[in-house]
RNA sequence: CGGGGUAUAGCGCAGUCUGGUAGCGCGCCUGCUUUGGGUGCAGGAUGUCGGGAGUUCAAAUCUCUCUACCCCGACCA
């Protein structure tokens, strides 16, 4: 590519809104440009990049047994009243009317439209297992779009879907995919890790996702010093903290006048926060149209609730509800603040950590009283001791090996096993050896190959632009002349040797506008291209020519003659 | 959706309080200069001041209204 006639569009200036470095890079390395609030163009650079992720992990989906596809971006409403999910995806869901009313929607996802083919063109368990996958623009209208491509509106997913006879089956597939993940990432060269997820509303059975790791990542997950558990903190557990049961004392209440946090209450009793407990309240499940329910939450003072554990638990609403202040007075009798376990007439729910208390502190039920030497059993009764809180940092992995460590990642791919929700729903079956009709067992996979391009950056990065790996870089070689328009010899070194890296593969950024030296530099380091060659008039008559390694400090003078054998060498192809 | 903010040249911003001929830096065009790290000098082009309505002799500036965008909270690849 000749620089002249390519669509630069690199920037010196970072725009205001561009809160992370990815989305500040891509802006000013010219690989994006916002048209509206989530949606963006991918210029030349950008699309590059794109291209050579999703060829990535078009092979390993091949390799893995997927069958790419493509299905539409328009959906009609019709199928996705079928699976309920017309009325369940929410505001998310983009929908829109064609010119004879009728309702469609933009494809958030594609489950229905899979489905609706799998049923119609499979029908035996002969044809299983099938494993289909598209890779596809998506949209999702998100309540608050940010951080440029990570989360826009409209972006490129790799979606697949896979049917089996068995739950067996799927899980053969499954853990294939699983793999055949790590391998994507393995080779675009990201650090990340395949997590434990929360199944969330979908249900099924099993779930991981990937995590690319970075500082600006939204999510935290929880991963064992010494052993392979990892999960999303949503999702990770660990084992109760050990304790030692003490001597039960008196029991006694305190006066703590305009104590409401916990932090207040820590310093009025001169106590840790891991001798109390918090005493939350939620709403509990109820019928439609009835007036609400309450459960008691229990925790040690110094840990946080999971909302999500919270939510699963039987007696607890879904999604969580906090009761309000007047709720918890006209219930309780007290103001947050002063709750406690003692006396308290709702179901109680507690965490492992706040069981294995003993003489402990907590809320009286009554405004600016708290007790102490507050025992289990004697004092308060536990409805079911259940896990409710985050793990955090030094917790004990739940495999027994070692303890947790938390970090930042940014969720780039999702596997599921879905069961037969959809199938069943869509009524997709097939017929067995018997001649049964069965519904098929399903698993969804999703990667977001845009949201990769910016975790890579996340990565990979310095003070003058973007560092990429080999395996993504929109250029191979950044082939720079210095002073090209004064000088036929480096004119012609050039030329030539643009011809032939092109012709032996090689992806060559030629700069062949009337810049300065240091444009050029600033340029296609901005950019990211991992390896450069520098041509100048001197080096010519040294018959040399300068390489340098993006990430390398110094530059080291290469044989002219020699330097495609040099270059084959240290791209390694 | 709730709360806070912004909208002036391609980009980044000043000007708005206190109404009076539209500004700066970068970029862009022309010429000269310089030449291994975003050169220097000179000249030049570019604006419905987000849209609409109002107040006024006069509105980027004051009032009303609409729209778009950004930031903070619950979702997701």
């Amino acid at each position: 590519m000749k620089v002249s006639q390519y669509l630069l569009a690199t920037r010196r200036e970072t725009p205001k809104d561009a809160e992370i470095i990815s989305h500040q890079l891509m802006y000013r390395a010219g690989m994006i440009k916002k048209l509206a609030s989530g949606l963006y163009s991918w210029l030349p650079t950008g699309l590059r990049v794109m291209r050579k992720v999703e060829n990535i992990v078009r092979e390993e989906m091949n390799k893995a047994g997927g069958i790419e596809l493509l299905m539409p971006g328009v959906q009609p409403a019709e199928l996705w009243q079928e699976s309920k999910r017309w009325g369940e995806f929410g505001p998310e869901l983009l929908r829109m009317k064609d010119r004879h009313e009728r309702d469609f929607c933009l494809g958030p996802t594609h489950e229905e439209v899979i489905t609706d083919i799998a049923r119609d063109e499979i029908r035996s368990y002969k044809q299983l297992p099938a494993n289909f996958y598209q890779i596809q623009t998506k949209f999702r209208d998100e309540v608050r779009p940010r951080f440029g491509v990570m989360r826009a509106r409209e972006f490129i997913m790799k979606d697949a879907y896979t049917f089996h006879p068995t739950e067996d089956c799927l899980v053969k597939t499954y853990n294939i995919m699983h793999q055949a993940y790590c391998n994507m990432f393995d080779r675009i060269g990201l650090e990340y890790r395949p997590v434990l997820a929360d199944t969330g509303a979908i249900g099924g059975s099993g779930s991981h996702e990937f995590h690319v790791l970075a500082e600006s990542g939204e999510d935290a997950i929880a991963f064992s010093n010494e052993s392979d558990y990892a999960a999303n903190v949503e999702k990770a557990t660990c084992l109760p903290i050990p304790t030692e049961a003490q001597q039960p004392e008196t029991l006694e209440k305190v006066s703590t006048p305009n104590v409401r946090t916990m932090e207040q209450l820590c310093e009025f009793l001169s106590i840790d926060a891991s001798a109390g407990v918090k005493t939350l309240i939620v709403h509990g499940v109820s019928d439609e149209g009835e007036a609400p329910t309450f459960v008691a939450l229990v925790l040690r003072g110094d840990h946080q609730l999971n909302e999500i554990k919270a939510a699963n638990h039987p007696l607890v609403h879904s999604p969580l509800v906090f009761a309000s202040d007047e709720e918890i007075k006209t219930t309780i009798g007290a103001a947050p603040g002063s709750l406690g376990v003692v006396d308290l007439e709702l179901p109680v729910v507690v965490d492992p950590d706040a069981a294995s208390l003993s003489n402990f502190v907590c809320g009286a039920n009554e405004d600016d009283f708290h007790y102490i030497n507050v025992n289990w059993e004697r004092d308060a009764s536990a409805t079911e001791v259940y896990d409710l809180r985050n793990v955090v940092e030094g917790d004990l992995s739940p495999d027994g090996k070692g303890t947790l460590e938390i970090k930042r990642g940014i969720e780039v791919g999702h596997i599921f096993q879905l069961g037969n929700k959809y199938s069943h729903a869509m009524n997709a079956t097939v017929l067995n050896e018997n001649g049964k009709a069965i519904a098929m067992e399903m698993g969804c996979y999703g990667i977001g190959i845009t949201r990769i391009v910016a975790a890579a950056i996340e990565q990979n990065h310095d003070d003058w632009g973007i560092i990429w790996p080999d395996s993504i870089a929109p250029f191979h070689i950044a082939l720079l002349p210095m002073n090209m328009h004064r000088s036929h010899r480096v004119r012609e070194v050039c030329e030539k040797l643009y011809e032939e890296l092109t012709a032996n593969g090689y992806e060559v950024y030629f700069d062949d506008r009337k810049e300065r030296p240091g444009v050029m530099f600033a340029d296609a380091e901005l950019i990211g291209i991992p390896h450069r060659l520098v041509i100048s008039e001197r080096g010519v008559d040294a018959g040399e020519i300068e390489y340098k390694h993006r990430t390398s400090r110094d530059a080291e003078q290469v044989a002219i003659d020699g330097i495609l054998d040099f270059l084959s060498e240290t791209l390694g192809y």
